[in-house]
DNA sequence: TTGAACTTTCAAAATTAATTGAAAATATTT
DNA sequence: AAATATTTTCAATTAATTTTGAAAGTTCAA
């Protein structure tokens, strides 16, 4: 397998795993992308290898920056724009924590809060089963927030141990 | 909030949550439905509940078997076939997991290997670089891999100490 | 201010995914 | 075996999402 093969073939990988989790194939392609290439590429560099339009390479990279794991680069002399990608994976992963978090796990448990205002005949098993269902929806968001926030707590301060490492 | 109001809402945004979780819409509203319903319910009372058609229902309550979270049930006597959810949400999430491993960190981790396999030049610092990105990438699915697994080994133990603790 | 270089927008087109519903298959009862 | 009840399949339709590309917008050097 060549260098060129092996890229290829990751950034096919990183695609199909990005439609089952959301996320659009090219989203994720060109994710991969940058995140395989050698040095910041400009939307032109993305359309040519990616095969896909100038439109469909902005939307996509602004997605990309909105979730924190794309960065815009200028190299100096240049007036187009570069991208890169974070190529911390860990960092990668906690900026899509936070991100999935707060877009997916804190709606439901808003609902999940509301529903539990329901003003009802507790005495009816139907809706006390209800309730007991809602109540371990309930315990098991917060549970999983929690654990994501000590996920991400875990990473963060790890970073910032290295980084006062650095400037000690 | 009314009971059928609240389950409801409810549905709605479970099937809200599942698309955004590479779960289809419908699918997500139906595991909500069973969730939340008092017993088994047949296709056809999936049916009027969330007002699909026939073969859409069947297509999801199979899918949803197949995820391993709902199982059918027979009533003595009965003709139809009956569908019911596993109101135990921590199975539902140890199930979840294990396929969503199966089917997605896995095969990624498997291309990550094939490629590494990779024969070039070491010397050149675009195969190292690239080589470097994709071993990171392999140090964190695998690290993914063994924190998942704790979780499903976790979960299990818990499950078969509280029957162990039943038998004996 | 102009115009060239570059980016963004967005309506239309293309693609992909979900849904329907009726026909075929299967199972059950008589 | 025939009639009946029920489930499954799948081609056609509908709906949702993604992509395109050309036009509009922006930036900046001259």
């Amino acid at each position: 397998m060549t260098l060129d093969e092996a890229k290829q073939y990751l950034i096919q990988a990183w695609g199909t795993l990005g439609s089952s989790w959301g996320v659009s194939r090219t989203m994720a392609q060109v994710h991969a992308l940058l995140l395989v290439a050698p040095s910041a590429m400009s939307t032109e560099d993305i359309m040519e290898a990616l095969q896909i339009s100038r439109g469909n390479v902005n939307m996509n990279v602004r997605d990309l920056m909105d979730w924190g794991i794309v960065k815009k680069v200028l190299k100096p002399g240049e007036r187009k724009e570069f991208f890169e990608a974070d190529k911390d994976i860990w960092k990668v992963a906690i900026q899509i924590t936070k991100e999935r978090k707060k877009r997916e796990l804190e709606p439901i448990l808003r609902v999940l809060e509301e529903i539990s205002t329901i003003e009802a005949d507790i005495t009816d098993p139907e809706v006390k089963q209800f309730a007991e269902t809602v109540e371990n929806l309930k315990k098991f968001a917060n549970n999983a927030d929690s654990t994501l926030n000590n996920f991400i707590r875990a990473e963060e301060s790890w970073f910032w141990a290295g980084i006062l490492k650095l400037i000690k």
